[in-house]
DNA sequence: TATGAATGAGGGTTCATTCAT
DNA sequence: TATGAATGAACCCTCATTCAT
């Protein structure tokens, strides 16, 4: 009797504890939003802990009890931030069945667009302003961004050369090539605020450029 | 004897006034050097106007005095930074008389080398983190910096194609193009705080790759 | 019947009450001795509520349900130690059988040993500090710790004048003077953290030193 | 002609750089004494930038243009403490010409009197709350305070032993019991805020009492 | 014009206390 | 009753800016 009474209790308390671990997530999570909203407009030393707990709706206190402080919470958001906001890169990379071209076509228009959304870009901005002060900002934002991606496209060029699609050497070095030259014009000049035409048409115009580009370095087939 | 006067005052007054126009700009590049050590090292919102007045070995209120306050005094260095500091990647376009592949790779070498300089690490950091805070930031930065390179590049692109040494239809965009490829890894990385071989070796490897991809897509002689 | 099930309700109830009383008090207990370890380690300013549950193993808000707050747990801490830390202050007082001079040496080493041992020495320090914000905590002080001595110290010394081993006029004035002659360098000089030899030999020629000079001043034989 | 100008103007350079030197020495003075009123009243932990600054008449800022922090004007308030406000101690023992016994009487008199000055005490309950964390801080209140008090009557002892009105073995040490026998009762149960008579009557009469308590022990001829 | 002391708003952080669970 | 998340006032300190000298 006991024993049942035990369980029930246990059962109980773990049920408190679930919905009380729960409660916590959420309000994690809470935080976490307000803090991306202002870490992403104001970057990490621009941003007040007064401001995110506004836009959070919590109390400056309570962040300080989720988090260990500033440095503690801009980490979390920025971890948070690549593990959700990057997935588009990773899985421009995965879709097959095409033509190469028309496949890498694809590829560089999603990067670029990528690369352009505000989330990306200002993630950008910040770890570039950042890394010198936080070492692992860079690690988790390539770990989670362009790593995955990196990896991703390596694979599939190396199986494309196994194919005998194209030639290449070191596909690694190669992935990270071509996702330079997606950079070109477009994301470049945005990411210094510059005035540049991202219309849909531009982008695919660039892809093309790109691909093409791309093609003559590595294709086996064009000639 | 009015006259005389007249014009003995003026001539006074006219040696005066260049000769305390010339201390006001002695002065001012005194605080520009000042604010130039502090800001790179620092950041816009990590350097301090004591710091600077310090580093500047002038006094508080003479930083008010020749700027309106600081963000001021950071578009007057970020001008004066990028229109001295790029010099290198504008004249590394402009030494000829190599054949066509070898001023590529000089060029390649030259770009990275730059890029990766503290300088321009710290002015593309600063630039990129305030882009959003100060607009015409990046639009000295691309005048006195890229933009030059960029004229020249495209310039002796165009000039090549004209001698038929290579192909390509819009040299400006393929100009940027070839700039993206230097950044290749080594630039990138170092962007971002990660850790990358980046002796002049790794460089000279880069450049030799970025050379011959470069080749392959606009050269007319490869095969 | 509904007697017996009175009684056996209030027999239960009673038994729960002691029950939960002990739990409580036990409980209160400790906290008490959370508290003791973060007090005297930090001072009453220096100590934070949460260091003292963390400590004490219990949880914040469970503080607050045995003590009214931060200043009531301090008072009852500063009694319970009082009560529990002073007691060979007092004790020193009481074993006799010895010659008199062999009996003074002895107190005074026991005195000053006491006042320098780590408990006496912070409780002192919380004591002088505190005593204006918190006016019974002296009263709690004085009536646990140096009452109890000075009372006995007084009690032994009327005796031994009864004996016509001294002559005392005011019995509780010498005995406030002679722990005051206790205190002399080792223990004056280490309440204010300044170097002093406190070896035992060291103490031990001071307690001789003490004592002789006490004797020659109520002494009656030494001529 | 120029020398004259330059005499002049450094005349005046001279006088504004005094003129400025002594106003700011005025506006350390002016925190000083502000936080003075503050941390006597509410000791190191209990005192606040906020009303320092209030009590000083001045901004918060201007506290941290004169003082390197909470701690550093804490230091410097304690020296300047000890060193205007123990000076009574100081001179207590310098007069003489008096017989031996009256001049005991009025020693003890007067150490009685400076201990139990609100200055002394309240630096007394700072320095032994803080000594821990502030290690210098007793060493400037011993030096300034007892320090010197200490040399003066151990000298004066000496003095008086060579004169044969006194046997004293070791000056220093008899002059530290003497000074730990002053503050019996009166002054040991007020800095714990015990009930004491401390009029002058009372006082008075301790003295007598200490003042023949040391000629029973050091005296040669009192039979 | 040069100075630097004064300002005061705002920075990040701590903590005694409360209260829903 | 026990919990600990939430609170918000207060903490020390920094800093861009002003202004009397």
């Amino acid at each position: 009797m006991s024993s049942i009474e035990d369980d029930r209790l246990s059962g109980t308390a773990r049920d408190e504890d679930s919905a009380s671990a729960c409660a916590i997530r959420a309000k994690r999570n809470q935080i976490l939003a307000g803090a991306g909203t202002v870490f992403l407009a104001s970057g990490y030393e621009g941003a007040s802990m007064s401001q995110i707990a506004r836009e959070a709706g919590v109390s400056k206190g309570t962040l300080y009890n989720h988090f260990d402080g500033k440095a503690s919470l801009f980490s979390a958001f920025f971890e948070e931030q690549s593990r959700t906001k990057l997935d588009m890169l990773f899985a421009a990379v995965n879709d097959d069945g095409l033509d190469f071209r028309t496949g890498l076509i694809q590829l560089a228009t999603a990067v670029v667009k990528v690369l352009l959304s505000p989330a990306s870009m200002s993630l950008y901005r910040i770890i570039v302003a950042e890394a010198s002060q936080f070492p692992n900002l860079a690690d988790t934002f390539w770990r989670y961004g362009f790593a995955r991606t990196l990896d991703s496209l390596s694979t599939w060029l190396a199986r494309k050369a196994a194919e005998g699609v194209v030639v290449i050497d070191d596909p690694a070095l190669t992935a990270e090539q071509f996702m330079m030259m997606c950079q070109t014009r477009i994301v470049q000049r945005r990411r210094l605020m510059l005035p540049v035409e991202d219309d849909a048409a531009s982008i695919q115009k660039l892809a093309v450029f790109t691909a093409d580009s791309f093609l003559k370095i590595y294709g086996t087939e064009h000639q």
